[in-house]
DNA sequence: TAAGTAGGTGTGTACGCACACGAAATTTGA
DNA sequence: TCAAATTTCGTGTGCGTACACACCTACTTA
């Protein structure tokens, strides 16, 4: 392994200047500049990151503003675990890590947990911007405090954000619609059951939404689409004659798709003599969901793999600060489609990660 | 963050005490220790990797024997970019790997590069064992030598190696069921295309197939399955006329499997307007694989990540020699499903350092 | 012309933290 | 009381970073 020394004493200079060189400091002269250059590149040298790691420690602050979990919304658990996994992995850089929740539902929280937060003045913040107009608010107040964020699961274009790591919510419809495709004949009729302005982030199921039809509409596929819609997640449940009803008078229905990741619910709802013929496809892998997969009603989940969302957003954040290094604008995570079958080998790290 | 010395000071020891009760190297008293110990718990210590890598290190150096790759076997491109990864990561740590390359027909070239090998008497070896006969060679060599070693890609049950990094094929092949299952009725037949002694990993392939069949037999589909059967993979091609017969023959066959990692072959060979109406599923997301998926001819590919078995083979070693930390016995490379639609955001890492 | 100064260039070194070895201090046993 | 054994301490090491300081040249001013 080449060290700065080696180089220095190669280049009859100090380390000093070769640090100089390698950070672009300036104060040093364009001759020696270009004797240490050639030499560096040379001998390919390539600074020891351990060592620099250990020399720059400088106790960065980060904060985190995220959506609280609970038994009934336990969505947001994965990129939770997933923060923390990143947090222990980056505290040996000096890099603290702070949680604010807020209720998904309540602005308010929202507003109250970034006031919080701020006065913790964090060097970065990760935020899940899940409220339009105060997250603007707080753009506002971070572009002022000069605080580098970066959005978590969900984006808000035209903000100019370190990166967005998330899910390509069209996309992932465009992929739903390719297995609802697969899974049905032409002859066979697809149902999608919505949740008249969802919960939370509705602007990605949106794109969902969308991204299905799309793809529907561009294989030329003669596929009747049906859409039921209920105004509350829980009322799938609570008035599930309503899909019953309607799957009885619609036969030619064999794939369900469920754009938001509450399929789950819609697996409850529908009798179980009718589940076996239907193919259903839903998003997200949360537990409920997964246990309907392994039943087998559930044919295939699209993972947006939050767990790996909360884990790399700590792991930009923390190389941003202590390397510069600056992020790709967007970091899709990969469209992962589990089924009964392989979803035992997926989210190892996450599980792994939960045990201990 | 606590450091070694606020322990020593807390303790009213030196940090050298603290480090041997850390490492349990000995030479503290029973007094000291204990009290040591429960400061450390109190405070929640965790040790810093970064100065402890950086004060380890120790030059370790590995040694990778692995098939060579051109254009006509480019299957193994991706576990050596992953290799060639994880050792840039693990360099900082005073790691240096050396690959050693066969070819992956020639037992003696496989023999005669651990020979090469083992001349540079690595602290850890990452294997491929290919050829059963030789491999029980070498295993004993090393057991000699007392080094450990991994097996990567393929796995030899019996020996004692540190750990297994690869895909479970039995599995493999029962989610290749499911999937043909999917994507086809009950009247429909399905054919797997099979090569005769398949070029290497044959163990692997016959793995697959038997849970591809143990799908179909344990679903109670009565969907046909039939068999083609050539000598050599570039013979499916040569005498394509074989397959586009057996496919005129049998109208009703619309799913076609290919449990080896040449599902492009098979579909260079068979007519273009009878690709139309198949659903051909294959194996592993080789280059020309990936350009069949992306003109639609592929529907589904299993992947097993080569490249992250790379990867993780350095990484996992490593982890092994600097902090001695002993991996569990077997570790599954997820079974990642990948269409037309979503293998963009797959592989994101490999592309990436490909690209650098 | 000598003294003074500013700017550019380069050096030396403390620091971050854990590790390990030689040396010192203390205890034990004879 | 002395030697041996046990316990504990002090310090150099790994490598890059950044700051204080030293040095040199060129130019200004008395």
């Amino acid at each position: 392994m080449i060290t700065i020394k080696d180089i220095a004493k190669e280049a009859n200079v100090s380390a000093g200047t070769v640090d100089r060189v390698l950070h672009n400091r300036g104060g040093v002269s364009t001759e020696t500049e270009q004797k240490v250059n050639k030499i560096l590149k040379e001998r390919n040298f390539k600074i020891n990151l351990i060592a620099s790691s250990l020399a720059m420690k400088k106790n960065h602050t980060l904060a985190t503003l995220i959506p609280n979990f609970d038994q009934q919304n336990i969505f947001w658990k994965s990129p939770h675990s997933g923060i923390e996994k990143g947090s222990q992995e980056v505290k040996a850089y000096g890099i603290e890590n702070h949680i604010f929740t807020f209720n998904q539902f309540d602005p308010n929280s929202y507003a109250k947990a970034f006031r919080e937060l701020i006065k913790t003045s964090p060097d970065a913040v990760i935020l899940v911007p899940i409220f339009l107009k105060e997250t603007k608010a707080i753009i506002e107040t971070l572009k002022n405090k000069k605080i580098p964020y970066l959005f978590l699961n969900i984006n808000l274009k035209g903000s100019d954000s370190l990166c967005y790591i998330g899910q390509k919510s069209f996309e992932a419809g465009i992929l739903a619609g390719k297995l609802s495709n697969i899974c049905t004949t032409e002859d066979d009729e697809i149902l999608m059951v919505l949740t008249r302005k969802n919960l939370f982030n509705h602007e990605a199921i949106q794109d969902r939404i969308e991204g299905f039809l799309d793809f529907h509409q561009k294989s030329n596929s003669k596929t009747k689409i049906h859409k039921l819609q209920f105004n509350q997640p829980d009322e799938v449940f609570r008035s599930r004659e309503k899909i019953n009803q309607f799957i009885e008078k619609h036969p030619k229905v064999k794939g369900v798709v469920v754009p938001s990741s509450r399929v789950s619910v819609v697996c409850k709802a529908i009798d179980k003599e009718k589940l076996v013929d239907l193919r259903i496809i839903g998003f997200d892998t949360t537990p409920q969901n997964i246990d309907f997969l392994k039943r087998g009603d559930v044919t295939f989940l699209i993972s947006q793999k939050s767990f790996n969302q909360g884990y790399k957003s700590i792991i930009t954040i923390a190389n941003f600060l202590v390397h510069k290094e600056i992020p790709s604008n967007e970091i899709p995570t990969p469209l992962e489609i589990i089924t009964k079958e392989n979803y035992m080998f997926s989210h190892s790290e996450e599980r792994k990660y939960s045990i201990e």
